[in-house]
DNA sequence: AATTCACAGTAGAAATTCTGATGATCGACC
DNA sequence: GGTCGATCATCAGAATTTCTACTGTGAATT
C-alpha cells in the first residue's frame, strides 16, 4: 500500500546496497535502481549517496521519519477497518536506554502491548543516542535525557532516575578500605556502560576533581552484564537505584557514596501518535510517574 | 504519491458517483470501478454503498480520516525536502464555529498562516457539528464545544466564550418595556443561529421555565447576518460578547439581561499534527488564551 | 594495467491498468 | 407490467507501466 519507490529507497538504505535491496524485495538490481531514480525525479532531490554502504543524502534523511509514520498510519488504518482480524500484530519501534529497559520500562508498556496486540521493537542505546534514532525515523518514540523536542516531535518529562555508586562488599574492602578517596579512585577499576556514557566521569570530576580518562574502567554495554560485573566484584559503578535495591538488600552490593547521580528522562515521540501511540505514551508516562522520582 | 485506489475511493464519495469521479480523475468509469474494487478486495471490506449519491459504508467512513492525514503527511514531507520551493501552499481544512470565525479565530491563525504559507479551508458549522467533520476526516482540526476527544484525536481547552442577550434599543422599548418577562419572551421574536443551536432554549428554560418551541424565532445561520438582524431591531438573541462590544458602545445594541451564557471551546485535532499542525494548535491556543475568558 | 565491484542504462518481456463495449440492476414513468 | 434511462460491473483487448536480462561505465583493488 505504501509507494513502491519509497520502499525501494528504504530497502537500499537498510541493506546498504542496491543489489541486496533487490534480493530482499525479490527484484532485480535494475528494478531497484529504476524505482529509486523515479522517486528522486519526482521529488527533485537526490536521496541516496551511492557509496558502500549506501547512505542517505540530507534530503533522504529528512524523508525517513515520514516513511516510519506512513508505516504506522497504514497499520492503524487497517486496524480501524477490521479490528478483530489478526493482521499480524502492529510493530512499533521504540528507543529505550538499557537501564530503563532493565527496570521500569517493561512493566510500563506490558498492559498496552497486551491489550492492543503490539509487537515492540526495542532499540537499545545510550540515553542520548536514542534521540538520533528518532531523528532518522528508526523509531517512533524514545526515552531520552534530552529535554527539548525536535521539530515535528513532542517531549514529555517522565521523571528522575537516581543512580547510586555501588560495588560488591569484597570489592569495597579491597579497593576502598578508607572509602572513596582520590587515590583509590584512580586505581580501582570502574564499570561504565558505553562509550557515550559520561555519568562516571561527571561524578569523578564533580566530587573529586579527577580528569577524564584517568581511571581504569571496563566497558560493559549491557544492563545485566553491568550488574553481573559489579556483583562479581570486578568493579564499581553507577547502577540505577531501582535495579540495585534487591542486591543491596541481599548484601551482594553495597552503597559506596551518599551521592546520587540523577538522570532526568523524557519521552520523545513523533506527533503522528495515532491512537496506539497515544495510549503507549500515556502508559509510559503513568508508569514512569510511579517508578521514578519527581 | 498516494495510492491510486484510495484517490478513486475518495473521488467517488466527493462526486457522488463513479462516472463523475472518473471525469474528475480523467479516467473511464470502468477504471474507477476497478480501482475501488481492488481496494475493497485488498482491505477485505466493502467501502462504498452504491446508491445515488454514493455513500461510504461504516468501514469506508473509518478510512476517510486516514486519507486526510495521508494528504497532510505527504505535503509535509515534500516541504521538509525542499522547503523553499513553492509546492503550492499547504491546504489545511479546519472546522470552526461561525462565531469564533467572526471574532478571534482569524487573528489567532493569521501569523502562522502567513509564515508557513498555508491555505486554510475553513468549514463553518455549528459548535457541536464541527466534531462530526473531524470524525469523517473532512477537517484535520476543529473548534468544538465537546470536551472529550475521539479515539485518535486530542482536545485542548481553549477558554470560555461568553454570550450576552442583546437587541436594538427600540426593540427593547417595543417588546420588553418591563424587562424580560415570561409573557414578553413568549411573544418577542428571537434570533437563533441554526437548527442545532440550543443556547436560546437552554436560556429560556433555565431562567424562565419556558419550554422548547414556544417562542417565535428567526433562524439566521450567519454570524454577520445574525448581528445585522439584531441591529435592525428584528429580534433579540445571544451574541458573543466579543462581537457585541463595539455595537453596545455605539448604542446600536443594548444588553437585555445580566446573565451570560458561557460556551467552553476546545480545539480538537487528529494526532497527526505534523510540525505545521502543531504550530497551528499552539497559535490557536495562545490567541484563545488572550481573546477568551478562562 | 587488469580485475572486480557496484550502479546506470536499454530493449524487449511481463504485468498491470486502462478503454470501450456489453450486460445487469434499479427506479421512474407511461 | 413493460420500457426507458441511468448507473455500475464485467470482459477482452489496447496502452502503459514496470520488470528482467544484458551491457556499459567508473571507482576501488591488486
Amino acid at each position: 500500500m505504501i509507494d513502491h519507490r519509497l520502499l525501494a529507497f528504504e530497502a537500499v538504505l537498510q541493506e546498504g546496497s542496491f543489489e541486496r535491496a533487490a534480493r530482499r524485495l525479490a527484484l532485480t538490481q535494475s528494478a531497484v535502481s529504476q524505482r529509486v531514480k523515479l522517486l528522486e525525479a519526482e521529488l527533485g532531490q537526490v536521496l541516496l549517496v551511492r557509496s558502500k554502504p549506501a547512505r542517505p543524502t540530507p534530503a533522504g534523511r529528512r524523508l525517513l521519519p515520514y516513511l516510519a509514520q506512513l508505516r504506522l498510519m497504514e497499520a492503524e488504518a487497517r486496524r480501524a477497518l477490521a479490528p478483530r482480524q489478526a493482521h499480524g500484530p502492529l510493530r512499533l519501534a521504540v528507543g529505550v536506554n538499557a537501564d530503563s529497559l532493565a527496570t521500569w520500562f517493561i512493566g510500563a508498556v506490558a498492559e498496552v502491548v497486551q491489550e492492543e496486540g503490539l509487537v515492540l521493537d526495542c532499540v537499545v542505546d545510550d540515553q542520548d543516542h536514542t534521540h538520533a534514532l528518532l531523528a532518522e525515523g528508526e523509531v517512533l518514540g524514545c526515552v531520552s535525557t534530552r529535554p527539548d523536542p525536535m521539530r515535528g516531535c513532542a517531549a514529555e518529562r517522565l521523571g528522575v532516575m537516581p543512580y547510586l555508586c555501588a560495588a560488591a562488599p569484597d570489592f569495597r574492602a579491597r579497593w576502598f578500605p578508607r572509602g572513596l578517596t582520590r587515590n583509590a579512585l584512580e586505581q580501582a577499576p570502574a564499570i561504565v556502560f558505553g562509550r557515550h556514557d559520561d555519568m562516571h566521569e561527571v561524578f569523578l570530576r564533580r566530587h573529586f576533581g579527577l580528569d577524564a580518562g584517568h581511571y581504569p574502567h571496563h566497558v560493559v554495554p549491557s544492563s545485566e552484564g553491568f550488574m553481573a560485573f559489579a556483583v562479581a566484584g570486578l568493579g564499581y559503578g553507577f547502577i540505577p537505584e531501582l535495579q540495585a535495591r534487591a542486591h543491596l538488600a541481599r548484601g551482594e552490593l553495597v552503597d559506596l557514596a551518599p551521592e546520587r547521580e540523577d538522570v532526568v528522562l523524557y519521552w520523545h515521540h513523533w506527533q503522528v501518535q495515532s491512537p496506539v501511540m497515544a495510549r503507549l505514551a500515556q502508559a509510559i508516562g503513568d508508569a514512569a510517574g510511579r517508578a521514578l522520582d519527581r
